[in-house]
DNA sequence: CTGAAAGCGCTTACAG
DNA sequence: CTGAAAGCGCTTACAG
């Protein structure tokens, strides 16, 4: 009676109606008669049947389905992924979902040949990058997905001549934030930790908004309070450690990731320095260790929904074929304790 | 020339063989002469071709897709996803692409429907279930995946009667160690802190665990020690606020999960008690956060490595046909500064 | 409003 | 070793 793996033809042949009127009415088709719409439904509930995705899918040419690819740059046989990114997961597969896409989530080397193959196998209609860096090293295979004519958002800053489409957050603004919050609170040897390579444009833009900050406070940036680390709590350890070493007076970190931030922090609170009462330092990220680190990290904030919402709705729109104007999502300094206030010292 | 979508049939035309002919090459049959499998692999790559999904899904009716359900208890509007789940998502993700196997990402609301359609719609040909609470609650959902032929693999305690496959750590085991390096450093009136319900019986284990080293050190349980709590930063903040005021003495805490014990260990820090010299705790978990409270939490780890290992090659085995042997993944102490040492006081 | 028919792009038993 | 053919389960233009 009840067929294991029933399909449209079986509902059919209970309905006593065509197998096509069946597909009509489950996707409720304004061409089928309510009534009839009503009983092909009861029945579908009553044996369990759902659309075989396969076969819709071969015919209709696409998967309402949205490839997450997650870059990981660390050699290490179990890698973390960055907390930021994984954060974002939830948020993108509810954006995703409310919008009748499926997740597919796919961990990447960057070293690695990317599965670009997603698209081409009618696996995924559009792609999600997160994480991916330097975008010198990897302009090659951005420009083969877009020669591919495949649909991707980049997470990340707009930059000329990228192959592509990005979203990301205004980090210069955001550089500038945090810059300015220390100067407020009368900090005036502030050091920066992070890359400014040209390959590492988020990092550079914030780094460009401290620049701006110190300069709109009259002062101009000084080198020897710039250590460039890559994004990792040991190597924010170990910047701060350089800093030390140099012997050069500073009074505030504004580090260009929560992680370069917290192992600064601990390699100053390690070396007897206090934070904030000789220290003041700023992050970027906001990831969820940020509020529970002592003393709770003051940092610059990127809205992980906001930022999804806008990933998923520039694929879900360049599959429908629209075009994709890129904006900025404006971040937000978050105050906690790390900073301290004007009266701390 | 080059087909912008190209098919194995513009293969096997340029090729001079039939369609046939490519499918087997393409899919290494040694039934194809190896030089035309050769050739045929050679003009796929120049044409860019990939298998179509959906076609060949349909045919072999396999996804070669694993659809792992996250579930969510809280209410609010953008929820977090607990810490634990979430890193095993890269594991999980890792062991199934090992077995060439795609992962689809799916958050689920106990309360809603399960999406138990990935299967029936041939979207997924297996799950994995992460985080769903109170098997009571859902065993009936369970029994109807467990109906449905669904092959699924419950991460989470094996229970008697339980529809379905589970895989999940030695639980009890892992609450004996966490009271047994309590007792060793010398404390002696421990608290616990978490639901021992019958619909928990993750952490109903852990507190069998905690009974059993009391009773092997020669001391009962008291009751005045334990405070309930569902699993959450703010009630663990909340059950060690209870226990204060309760006024009852402890030098100790277990709690059933990092969440709750980090929360309690801030409630006990707010209320002057100093951790470890007045009071010693230990979570369980090991979430990235609990290296990094101050003091680091020592706690019991699961490892989600294994874990994800154990739950993909299960999935994959019932897609096999094979049947599942259950074991108890087994935990470990990991030991840091929230205990002290014998000396500490 | 409904049905008969074509066809999406594969895989694989069958025949040679 | 290779090919012709069937068929997986849908969706949709066409005809009525």
């Amino acid at each position: 009676m009840k067929p294991e793996n029933p399909t449209s033809r079986d509902i059919a042949d209970i309905a006593g109606v065509s197998q096509a009127t069946v597909s009509r009415a489950l996707r409720n088709s304004p061409l089928v008669r309510k009534e009839t719409r009503d009983r092909i439904h009861e029945i579908a509930r009553e044996l369990n049947y759902f659309v075989n995705r396969n076969a819709a899918g071969l015919r209709t040419q696409h998967s309402n389905t949205i490839a997450l690819l997650l870059f990981d740059e660390t050699d290490s046989e179990y890698p973390q992924i960055n907390p930021f990114f994984l954060s974002m997961l939830g948020d993108i597969t509810r954006a995703a979902a409310n919008r009748g896409y499926d997740v597919l989530v796919s961990l990447q080397q960057l070293t690695d040949d990317w599965h670009i193959e997603y698209q081409a196998s009618h696996r995924a209609d559009g792609l999600i990058l997160l994480g991916y860096g330097d975008y010198r090293k990897y302009r090659e295979k951005l420009a083969a997905l877009s020669d591919a004519n495949t649909r991707f958002m980049i997470w990340g800053p707009i930059i000329r001549d990228q192959p592509g489409h990005s979203f990301g957050c205004d980090n210069e603004n955001g550089g500038f934030q945090a810059t300015r919050h220390l100067l407020d609170l009368g900090r005036r040897r502030i050091a920066f930790i992070g890359n400014v390579s040209h390959g590492s444009p988020e990092l550079a833009a914030r780094h460009d908004g401290y620049v701006r900050a110190l300069e709109q406070a009259g002062s101009g940036k000084n080198p020897d309070l710039h250590v460039k680390a890559e994004n990792s709590e040991q190597l924010g350890y170990d910047a701060a450690e350089t800093l030390l070493e140099r012997g050069v007076e500073f009074d505030a970190v504004f580090a260009a990731s929560d992680l370069l931030a917290i192992g600064a922090m601990r390699a100053l609170q390690h070396a007897g320095r206090r934070v904030p009462e000789d220290v003041s330092i700023v992050g970027f990220d906001d990831i969820s260790l940020a509020a529970h680190v002592t003393p709770a990290l003051t940092t610059v904030q990127q809205n992980s929904h906001d930022a999804s919402e806008g990933l998923v709705s520039g694929v879900v729109g360049l599959i429908e074929g629209k075009t994709f104007e890129s904006t900025l999502l404006a971040p937000k300094l978050v105050v906690r304790e790390s900073c301290g206030s004007k009266t701390t010292r």
